[in-house]
DNA sequence: TAGATTGTTAATCGATTAACAATC
DNA sequence: TAGATTGTTAATCGATTAACAATC
């Protein structure tokens, strides 16, 4: 059942959206106009309506937008209603910085376990989670009906641990490797290379000084 | 000096050309032509003659692209061939996670500094860098010509610290506060907002569950 | 009711893809 | 030379912006 399909560019923009209600509702504020909240985000009014408007009439004319009904909707949207159970494999600083990051816990990203090669790490806990062997990566999976798996180890290790990952029922992965994962259709992948964004800034960087010269 | 503008959709993918370039570089590959590629990378081949075009002829009719050339012409357009000396303010799990990466440092991205607010961090040291006090923060940015300033301090902190950089002589932010920083134009700023990247993935997890039903 | 503001259609702009002449 | 493949123009597609009738 294939509603029309929405462009990635509009989900993109949806956490934004979610980030400024947010905010507008925590300060009391109960309708906002496309107008203003253009104003306020720096994106055209007739953007916001279009977006909007992919997912039904959230406005009302006249009047604009509830802060709280829209902040809700679009949670709905995302998918934040509901709960998701993820771990994390490689407990190295980046995986133990995810792992002590609460703020995904408010959103419904329940952290469960933490995986690493690395004997010596195996035992470690963060936040409470233990740091198990990576043998028992598909029984603890399965056991535990986890969503979400978060990569936070090398590239080498990336594409055999994806492997692994598609004999089981996992529905997405965060991939933090610096490497294209070719996953299965019903596997989420959402890539964030951290090297990639700081060439853009390198490249932003350049580029200026050029301009000024 | 301003030559004719690359749109940030195209700047945006040199980063992944650069990858699997480097790959093909370190397999010995010495030519490729944008057919091949396509098929590696999955994208068109026309795109990939378009993006290349933006910045003159790399390739050459019949022959295809050089592979070694064509890495270092990107790496150039990216600015991988400076040096850019970098602090991290926030010593929390996020900031040590980027100090320890190493890799910043193959590209050109140099650990200079760390600062935090909790004089319980101050003196801690991250691959040999000090964790220092805020007071110090403007001093040791003009005493050691930092260019970029990395962000990993909760959002509530960031405004303050970005207006504080606004009086540097500071060329870019990395920030990873969930906040939308104003800044004047010569400094850059590139936001990696993980909760944003993460309710993506939540959204595709829920839409593919109902194209299921 | 009059004013405000949405929902939505039409116009514009930009990015991607297709096609092919130029040329190695 | 013939074949391959780029550089580049033209066609298409999609996303953004403008405009305005519908309606609260």
């Amino acid at each position: 059942m294939e509603e029309k399909e929405i462009s990635q560019a509009v989900i993109g923009r949806l956490p934004r959206y979610l980030r400024y209600l947010g905010e507008l509702k925590d300060e009391g504020v109960e309708r906002i106009s496309s107008q203003d909240l253009s104003a306020l985000m720096k994106v055209t009014a007739s953007q916001i309506r279009q977006d909007f408007n992919n997912f039904g009439g959230f406005g009302q004319q006249g009047y604009g937008y509830n802060v709280g009904y829209l902040y809700d909707a679009i949670g709905k949207i995302l998918g934040l209603d509901r709960q998701y159970k993820f771990i994390i494999i490689g407990a190295g600083n980046l995986g133990r910085a995810l792992g002590n990051y609460i703020n995904f816990e408010k959103r419904g990203f329940i952290f469960r376990g933490m995986f690493d090669q690395n004997p010596d790490l195996v035992g470690n806990s963060v936040r409470g989670v233990r740091v198990m062997p990576m043998e028992e990566l598909e029984r603890f999976i399965s056991e535990n009906d986890i969503d979400i798996a978060v990569l936070t180890i090398p590239k080498t290790s990336a594409v055999s641990v994806a492997e692994r990952l598609a004999g089981t029922d996992i529905r997405a992965i965060w991939n933090f490797a610096h490497v294209d994962l070719n996953l299965p259709e019903r596997i989420q992948v959402e890539n964030v290379h951290l090297s990639d964004s700081l060439m853009k800034l390198s490249y932003n960087i350049s580029r200026y000084q050029q301009e000024k010269e």
